[in-house]
DNA sequence: TATAAATAGGATAAAATTATCCGAATTAAA
DNA sequence: TTTAATTCGGATAATTTTATCCTATTTATA
């Protein structure tokens, strides 16, 4: 569904987000070690979002990662997503088509529309402020 | 969403069964002009097909690949999925835990749900049949 | 101001996916 | 029985994705 890179994205993003509520920077070697993620190719990923300007980086000693405060329930799935993957998985075509719409459309085009339609609004929806609230109070997990 | 292999499977399926509702075999060859695919990589594709006994192959002279008639309406899209991507797409997990459950849910479990569920409902309740008959009238396209 | 701790980013490597090529095996028809 | 058309399947190549490594740059603190 998401690429490896895209997991990754999501994951340290909502560890950066628990930790900047309490004015927190975190390192990449943190976040690999809290997501169970390749720690180098973590740090790209952030330097990703960093250029999307969902995260912040604090460059030298005792600098790390974080997340605006004011941003955090701001910043939803589908940015992160977008950021990494781009939007093809909820615009582009599932079968692959160039050109595929309502006029010319792929065999699973009317069949995905509903899928595509609760993915998307799912993701511009859902805000890394309650991804990272579920995960504080134990609700949910971030790796294993 | 699927992989390219996925997808030319998918295609290459529905241009398998309107061709045998007239009883007619066709070749890899016509098959990737059909669906806009690699000729090779299409043929090793239908290899994984009928080796999931989706698809019929016919060795030798006039010889070509098909599918049963009376199988069309039977075969469903998870089938083709399952055969060559596997379950993940909506069995796994949306982060790529390696467990995750109602019991210990990744962050976007729950809002994942309802889309996975849709996705599989929907795979596992369209038939090549529907597809096939789409393509035929003109309603769907297979390739542009 | 020197030092140490951090991110940035380029180069490279490994693995997976996508794609091509070619000879072997099969088989219908001449 | 020979021939030609066709699928099968192994080897290889190209591309993309995933992952690692190393050096440069930045910056707070001693």
């Amino acid at each position: 569904m998401f690429s490896k890179a895209c997991e990754y994205g999501i994951k340290a993003s909502i560890f950066i987000a628990i930790n900047s509520y309490e004015s927190k920077l975190v390192s990449p070697k943190e976040i690999a070690k809290e997501i169970d993620s390749p720690q180098a190719f973590t740090a790209k990923i952030l330097q990703a979002l960093v250029k999307h300007d969902i995260v912040n980086s604090i460059k030298g000693a005792y600098g790390g990662f974080e997340i605006d405060k004011n941003k955090i329930a701001k910043v939803k799935l589908a940015q992160i997503v977008n950021a990494i993957d781009g939007d093809a998985i909820y615009n582009g075509c599932g079968l692959g088509l160039h050109k595929c719409d309502e006029a010319h459309p792929c065999p699973v085009h009317d069949k995905f529309k509903s899928v595509r339609e609760e993915l998307k609004f799912m993701l511009e929806n859902t805000s890394l402020e309650e991804l990272a609230l579920n995960i504080k109070s134990g609700a949910s997990f971030l790796k294993v």
